[in-house]
DNA sequence: GTATATTCCTACTATCCAGATAGGGATATG
DNA sequence: CATATCCCTATCTGGATAGTAGGAATATAC
């Protein structure tokens, strides 16, 4: 239950080996290589990451991705959304007026309880709590 | 992300069908028709939440099912867990040495925490609070 | 003891999606 | 021009989830 997609600990794996390389940066052939990462799948965790604003990226020869900023300052929070999207138990979270119970609706009151506890955690923690403890 | 299965949100509303009937108890068809849960698909539901111990049953006419204990008694965790299995963000959690750095492995450290946090959040939490307040 | 209402069991289908692959286009270097 | 890289789109596949089908076991009622 409330398993990690495999794209999500990749993008973990990822970030964490831009972190230990010097001036944060690597290409995608060589990240792919040393963790162990398909290449083509890799590829489009990468473009995630940039289209997040995590990384930069330079195209051509001597091209490669570079992390954005420190990793004590990138959230663990923000690769899970980078990849799978905002943490979302049920449907109603964000859509109100679904059911009809309206604003007041206790499970919807729940989830809310359960999408913070998650969120919390995971804004709490950044990348440098998974690499250097 | 982190979603979670029909089958548990099935399942908290025929607790809650449960907890608000007279006697604590309903027959799966009953629920099923209340809820606008298919009738055929909740009778697995309902065989999961007996196996985990959360309502008992009787067959034959006058059977039907009905909940073990009181609404606040019951933790939303018991019910998750009764549909999906324990929270596992990743397989590694539960399954030390899986990895070259054995225990002090940092993101298992990290992943172990989230499941806590989840965990918690579902313990302190009651079919009460879903239904009453 | 037959009809009926229920839980219980096994198997099947359909649909979706994560994971992965394939092929090539765009762009920068030299 | 040759090469190395990022980038884009399409496709395949396995497994899981949601739901269906049919009936066996069991308890009650008449
Ligand atoms: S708003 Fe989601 S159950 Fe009421
Ligand atoms: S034990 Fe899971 S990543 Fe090390």
């Amino acid at each position: 239950m409330f398993s990690v997609s495999a794209r999500t600990q990749y993008a973990i794996r990822a970030m964490a080996h831009l972190a230990g390389g010097e001036g944060h940066g690597a290409t995608s052939a060589e990240i792919a290589s040393a963790e162990g990462i398909p290449a083509k799948y890799l590829e489009g965790i990468m473009s995630r990451l940039k289209l997040s604003g995590l990384v930069e990226s330079e195209r051509g020869k001597h091209g490669g991705y570079r992390m954005i900023g420190e990793p004590e300052d990138i959230s663990m929070l923000s690769i899970v959304e980078a990849m799978d999207g905002s943490v979302k138990p049920v449907n109603c979270v964000d859509a109100v007026g679904t059911c009809s119970q309206g604003n007041g609706c206790l499970p919807r009151q729940f989830w809310i309880g359960l999408k913070k506890a998650i969120d919390n955690y995971l804004e709490e923690h950044t990348l440098k709590d998974v690499t250097e403890g």
